[in-house]
DNA sequence: TGGGCACATCTTGTATGCATGAACACATGC
DNA sequence: GCATGTGTTCATGCATACAAGATGTGCCCA
């Protein structure tokens, strides 16, 4: 066995499986089932559970079991506003506290994602997007709001996994990105906040598209 | 055994002791120790020890126990300036999504806290304060944000209880809360961001004021 | 025939027991 | 004298056993 703890793998797996949809909203999570799925017993399931509850990917009635939490267009539009509101807080701190090498590497990612996205290469494209948001959040320089905004992302990455299916989509990031590099690199704050609220706000905008579109899957 | 759970009031409390101080930071949580402390086997505190850790409150390091989360002084300073974020952005979302009921209340509270302060009713003001800032939490309209903030503003409470001690702290505090106050009543989301931004860094400072007091008890 | 009560079953909540790895102390060699 | 190796001790990690509440079903009575 790993050095990590079987608690630990087990959360990972089980968060896995949630954010994969393996395991679907409103899901029960049956405590002997997942042991025997897992080949442990159900104490470091019941571990590994609470630490799910927590992040509140999953809810613990007691007495009652737990369940993948069910999240309601509400709370998502909640949640989707809450990771541009830390984005944008991101991107201001970056512009205010970036060291020089961090705002060049940012450059030079965002750089590299031009080419690629001239060149249709949509994958390239998908894993720069992620390393530019991720460099974003270090680039606040602020542990506690780096973390919640990652913890927040991934938590969306269900919802935002086909967005880049939409035509046309990747050109329009990429112009978005750039008013919030260039803002970031000359070091103006509100304007990197105003430009990275921007960005977030039109991916939810194109996940909403999205949406209405495989609501009418017919005609 | 009331309704809750077992590890779910282990939890609380032991989360009452951490921040009351009673478990230090670094203090060694031993799972026999918590099971007789709270008549209960190991199992439910191993639980809640999961539990606490997911919060950041204690780590468990695996096969060597848990302590409570030492705080560095530059972890701290993270904390408070995502503290500072966090409130400016419910003050920003507040301006904009704030119900007119919501807004009135909030006036009205400000209100009240004026008086408190030209009494000197330093119980009452700082009651009012944290219900003001709860309010403002609520007035984001955003779960997510909301309970992010609360959570912050509790694990920050220890450093933020002997805040109103300083001399004169009360007074600037309400002429900071006029300026946010008045730009959420008013719909105006830059200013009210900015007003937050303001209160929360210069309580910050009057914190750190304070620990340079405390720093020096001789002479 | 429908509703309510009781019982059975199943799952969760808690306790206990055993195995394993870490920390510490002591001894031994250099 | 110091460092390194080894053994002992003990807390943690996981498994299993037991207790208790929740749910569902069937039967009885109105």
């Amino acid at each position: 066995m790993a050095s990590v703890t079987t608690v630990d793998k087990l959360a990972n797996d089980m968060a896995e499986a949630i954010l994969s949809g393996e395991f679907a909203p409103g899901y029960r999570l049956d405590e002997q089932l997942l042991a025997q799925r897992y080949n442990v017993s159900r104490t470091p399931v019941r571990e590994a559970l609470r630490q799910l509850a927590t992040t509140g990917l999953i809810e613990i009635r007691p007495r009652r079991g737990a369940v993948v939490t069910r999240v309601t267009p509400a709370q998502l539009e909640e949640l989707f506003i809450a990771m541009g509101e830390m984005e944008a807080t991101c991107a201001r701190l970056a512009a205010m506290s970036m060291l020089p090498t961090e705002r060049r590497r940012l450059q030079a990612l965002h750089d590299r994602m031009g080419s690629a996205e001239r060149q249709k290469d949509a994958k390239a494209f998908a894993d720069d997007n992620h390393l530019f948001h991720a460099l974003i959040y270090a680039g606040s320089h602020n542990r506690f709001i780096e973390e919640t905004a990652a913890a927040l992302r991934r938590r969306l990455s269900p919802f935002r996994r086909a967005q880049f299916q939409l035509e046309g989509r990747p050109p329009r990031s990429f112009a978005e990105h750039d008013a919030v590099v260039s803002a970031i690199v000359r070091g103006d704050p509100a304007a990197a906040h105003a430009a990275m609220l921007h960005h977030v706000t039109l991916i939810e905008q194109s996940y909403e598209e999205l949406c209405s579109i495989e609501a009418v899957p017919e005609e």
